[in-house]
Parts: C-alpha cells; sequence; structure tokens
RNA sequence: GGAGACUUGUCCGAGUGGUUGAAGGAGCACGCCUGGAAAGUGUGUAUACGGGAAACUGUAUCAAGGGUUCGAAUCCCUUAGUCUCCGCCA
C-alpha cells in the first residue's frame, strides 16, 4: 500500500510510474488526496469538539466534588448536546478513512527507475546467462518420463489420492527432494538467514498482509471451518513475523528463511505447460526473506540476486536472470528478478525463483516499522519509519527437479551435481 | 472439549469510575561524579493521526471490538490469547 504523503508529494512521479504497470485511472490519485483532505478536516472537527467534552467533563467532576450540584448538571446538559454533535462527524470520518484505504488499496507499487517498460514477458530484459547447455543423448525424454523410468515420482497416485497437481514422491524421488530442501537451508544459514518453520495454515489478517487478500482469495485454499488459508508461500507467515511491530534498528537486517509447502490453486491453467512437475497444487519451496533500512533495501536486493544466482550455480544449471517489466512485475513489488533454468528435453525455460524488493508497500500494509538509532549526544531524532521488506525462492523445488533430472539423464542414470552429492548420498539416480 | 483465574508502557509491577499516558522499580540513552570503571546522582525514554514556521499543542490508545456514564485502565457484553485443574490425544 502506497502512504499517502508519497502520492500528495510526488503525485506527477506517482502518476508517470504507475502507467508502467499498466495503472492509468488518474482520477483515483486526485480522489485520494481529496479524501485525505476532508480525513483531515473532519479529524480537526472531532479533536476540537471532543477536546471541550473533556474539559467540561473535568469542571463537572470538581463541581461535583464541591458539592454544586445543579451547576454540573448544567454542564452535563452542555456536554450531551456536544456530543450529539459530535456523532454523525464521527460517522462521515470513519466513512471516509475506510473509502480512502479501499482506494489506496486498489494502487499497486511504484515501479523502480530501473524497471524495463513492457507489458508481456517477451519483454523482460535478460540480465545475464550462466551456466552451459550440455548436449543430450539422442534419446533423451522429458522429466516425467524419467520420474517413470526410476520410478520417482507418481502423478496418477496423486490424481487418485487427491486430484491433479498433487503428486507423489517415491524412493528416490522422496530422498531427492530431501536432500534438495537440507542442501538450500543450510546453504541459506551459513549466509546469515534464520530459519523458521513456520504455520502452513494462516488467518485472514496475515493472507491481507502480504498482499493475497482482498483480491487473490481464489488463488488459495481456504479452510472455511477455521477461516485458514493455507500458505501460498513462505513469505507470508515469514512477514507476518513482525506485522505490527517496531523493530529496533540495530536489528536489522533481519533475514529469514523457512522451507514449507506451498498450496496454489493456480485455476485458469492448462495444457502442456502444466505437464509433469511444470505447474503444481502443492509444491515444496525454501524461501528466503529480509527486512531492511530503506536506505540499504536496493543492495539488498542485489545481494539477494548474487546469493540465488551462486545457489544456481552450484547446481550446475544452465540459468538466466530476467529483470521484469511494468507489465510482468506482481502488483506489490517495485523490482523483480526472475530466475530461470533451461529445462533441456523440454527446451524451456522455467522459472524457478523470483526476487523482489517491495519498498514500504508491504511493510505499510503490516505496519512494520524500525525506530533510529539514538545519535550519539543527544536525544532520539529520526522518526519511527517504515522497513523495506524483500524476499525472494531460494528455490522452488519441482522445476529445479524437472531440469537436474532433464539435463542430467544418461545412458547410466542421472548423474546429480557435486554440491548435492553428499546430502542425496550418491553421485547418481539409477 | 468442560470449569476457573488472568491479559496495564521495553520488562516487572501499582492502580476498581474523576488532571492516570498511566505510581514505583528495572532496563536503555545522555550528562554529572571517577585516573578508568562500578556504585551514586540528574534528565530523558510509547504509538498513531491532526494544528503550528517553531517552541509547543489537541485527540485517540491500559489484549481487540462494542456498550453504560457528564467522565472508564477501572463497570457490562463479544472475540482472541495466557495460565491452572479435569477430559481427550500424536
Amino acid at each position: 500500500m502506497l502512504q499517502v504523503n508519497v502520492i500528495r508529494n510526488k503525485k506527477e512521479d506517482v502518476i508517470e510510474r504507475l502507467a508502467l504497470k499498466n495503472y492509468t485511472d488518474i482520477n483515483v490519485i486526485d480522489h485520494i488526496i481529496e479524501l485525505d483532505d476532508s480525513r483531515k478536516k473532519l479529524q480537526f472537527e472531532i479533536d476540537e469538539t471532543q477536546s471541550k467534552i473533556n474539559a467540561s467533563s473535568k469542571e463537572i467532576g470538581q463541581l461535583m466534588a464541591a458539592g454544586k450540584k445543579e451547576l454540573a448538571d448544567t454542564k452535563k446538559g452542555e456536554v450531551g448536546s456536544l456530543k450529539s454533535l459530535l456523532q454523525p462527524v464521527n460517522e462521515k470520518l470513519s466513512a471516509i478513512e475506510n473509502e480512502l484505504h479501499d482506494e489506496l488499496i486498489k494502487l499497486p507499487n511504484l515501479p523502480h527507475t530501473s524497471v524495463p517498460k513492457g507489458k508481456t514477458p517477451e519483454e523482460n530484459e535478460i540480465v545475464r546467462e550462466g551456466g552451459k547447455k550440455k548436449p543430450l543423448q539422442k534419446d533423451a525424454i522429458p522429466h516425467w518420463d524419467l520420474a517413470k523410468k526410476y520410478d520417482l515420482i507418481n502423478f496418477e497416485l496423486g490424481n487418485k489420492v487427491t486430484g491433479s497437481g498433487f503428486p507423489f514422491y517415491k524412493n528416490k524421488g522422496a530422498k531427492l527432494q530431501r536432500a534438495l530442501i537440507q542442501y538450500f537451508l543450510d546453504y541459506n544459514t551459513s549466509a546469515g538467514y534464520t530459519e523458521y518453520q513456520p504455520p502452513l495454515l494462516v488467518n485472514e489478517e496475515s493472507a491481507y498482509g502480504t498482499g493475497q487478500l482482498p483480491d487473490k482469495e481464489g488463488q488459495m485454499y481456504f479452510s472455511g471451518a477455521d477461516n485458514f488459508y493455507l500458505i501460498p508461500t513462505a513469505e507470508v507467515p515469514l512477514t507476518n513475523i513482525y506485522r505490527n511491530d517496531i523493530i529496533k534498528e540495530t536489528e536489522l537486517p533481519i533475514r529469514l528463511t523457512a522451507y514449507t509447502p506451498c498450496f496454489r490453486r493456480e485455476a485458469g491453467s492448462y495444457g502442456k505447460d502444466v505437464r509433469g512437475l511444470n505447474r503444481l497444487h502443492q509444491f515444496d519451496k525454501v524461501e528466503i526473506v529480509q527486512m531492511v533500512h530503506p536506505e540499504k533495501s536496493y543492495g539488498v536486493l542485489e545481494e539477494m540476486v548474487i546469493h540465488v544466482e551462486r545457489l544456481l550455480q552450484s547446481l550446475e544449471l544452465p540459468y538466466r536472470i530476467l529483470r521484469l517489466c511494468g507489465g510482468d512485475m506482481s502488483f506489490a513489488s517495485a523490482l523483480t528478478y526472475d530466475f530461470e533454468v533451461f529445462s533441456a528435453a523440454q527446451e524451456k525455460w522455467l522459472e524457478v525463483s523470483s526476487v523482489s524488493n517491495f519498498e514500504s508497500f508491504q511493510s505499510n500494509r503490516m505496519k512494520i516499522r524500525f525506530k533510529p538509532a539514538q545519535a550519539p549526544g543527544g536525544n532520539a531524532d529520526g522518526k519511527t519509519q517504515l522497513v523495506h521488506t524483500l524476499n525472494g525462492s531460494s528455490l522452488a523445488l519441482p522445476r529445479i527437479v524437472a531440469a537436474l533430472l532433464e539435463n542430467n539423464q544418461n545412458t547410466d542414470g542421472i548423474h546429480l551435481p557435486k554440491a548435492l552429492q553428499s546430502y542425496f548420498g550418491k553421485a547418481k539416480i539409477y
């Protein structure tokens, strides 16, 4: 959620940048400012009246103590009429506050100045590519066939027990999952991220905090008896840890990591894109989240990109990094880098990570703030301000598995990258 | 799941209708003291939204929401959470 003051003070800039995200409803901007104006006016009016009421109430107390009951009763009458005056103004104020909030929540985050123009994924900017595409054997097969050949994943069983998009991993397939999770978490914690194991169901407030609600409830599984949502990503519980908190500046940056299954309804996707592991309703992911000082967030974003890039390099997979164009970015993001790996048998690039800086868009919703450290030799100077939040996947498992299987297939089995061998316990799957 | 007790500031803790944003203590920050430190001592130490050039100032907030009252941290209702006992259970 954007801050009203930003909209007020940099109106032209805001309009220009919203256009990059294909948001062109300028009237909303003006409407927001108008609403904020009347909000202030009404607030002032109410404060004034309330102040009078409070003063009179004190007087009444003193009059009663002095035994001047008649005077007190007169005062009571005065206060009563002030109060009846106040009531409709109060109602008006809360109506306006609600409307203001509803308008603000519709605005997407402002894209960073480095975000390329564009509307479709084709207009994303390729930042760099890495890793080597190795030539495959002649009879190379896609991962869903490899999964069957080596008895790693059973998709049909998932259909039977739950539905499509809920596979069973089995034997070495299950172990590979476990190895990847363990490896990713170790990699993150040794880089200074604190490991969590969060709840997989969250309440409404949390889903709202990270921006899944109010718009995207259709994408989440919902447990109606308790009003809980199954998390679509660990970002939701992790970021919400600090909802409504004021953090000491000395505690920043806060770095969190967690492995969780992720649940996505993904209504409306079909065809060959969803074949095998390409798109699932339940999948495993290791996530990283940071909360940082606003001035440092873009430096941290680059660090996170390098962090994920090195992880991909250690898996010896061909990858590329994209800077998303305005039209392809998520609602809440100010700058996003996507990571894709090349899955050789499908000859497709698959997204395996998305690293974003949300600036204060989420923290404003969630009221995650920090208190500046006291300046030496003086009192606290700076005001409490919003932190910047960032997150990224490191990494989403299914497509990594797809690429590992396809790219590393050989006549004698699937060769695993060195980094993974000690976790998996063997050098190959056969 | 049943019964009861409880929920106050960074923490501990007082407060059961009238200058209580909230005693007291601890912590923390800054200063004094000291050769330096400890001890001692002084001052300061919540958040949000307003007004004001500023100094400063208004309003709201004692789990959350609502109600009673001229006035609520204090009384009532609802919800959430914590603890104790019982039941159940991986």
